[in-house]
DNA sequence: GTTGAGCGTT
């Protein structure tokens, strides 16, 4: 819906040539065959641009999500607690403690997936900060799901 | 109910 002049104009000398082609290979009349060609050649560039736009429109640099390492956390903390500690700097998307699979005791240790932006931030000021009576260690996750972090090549 | 360096899960 967005096309501007240029690409209208593009689309419509693609589309009489697919038309033309058309109806060298049609034994319909060749005004239907030219008014056919020109539409499936139309529709087909339409949806290829609309694609186009689709996939373009799912990068959004605001919503990119970078995974925290959290280790150091108090056995008492829980997910809800980290959510909190971590939501006062930036969007926390997810938080993850890691517990033992047996015994479901907590390990003291979990993930945070939260705004890239905010991660940096959340680092500097999480990192090393006491948080009942323990120290925070707070960095960038190792296997990264989520490859958001390249922009720091 | 305990412990204390670490990088996980559908």
């Amino acid at each position: 819906m967005k096309s501007n002049n240029q690409t209208t104009i593009t689309v419509i000398a693609i589309a009489i040539i697919g038309a033309l082609i058309f109806s060298m290979f049609s034994s319909t009349p060749p005004a239907i065959s030219f008014a056919l060609g020109a539409m499936l050649t139309g529709l087909a560039l339409h949806f290829m641009q609309e694609s186009k736009h689709t996939i373009l429109d799912d990068i959004d640099p605001s919503q990119s999500s970078t995974t925290l390492y959290v280790g150091n956390l108090p056995y008492r903390a829980n997910e809800s607690d980290v959510k909190n500690l971590f939501a006062e700097h930036g969007d926390v998307f997810a938080v993850r403690l890691m517990k033992d699979k047996r015994t479901g005791k907590r390990r003291g240790f979990g993930f945070v997936v939260m705004n890239s932006q905010d991660a940096e931030h959340a680092i500097d000021q999480l990192n090393n900060q006491e948080y009942g009576q323990r120290t925070l260690k707070v960095r960038e996750a190792n296997e990264p799901k989520n490859a958001d972090s390249l922009d720091l090549e």
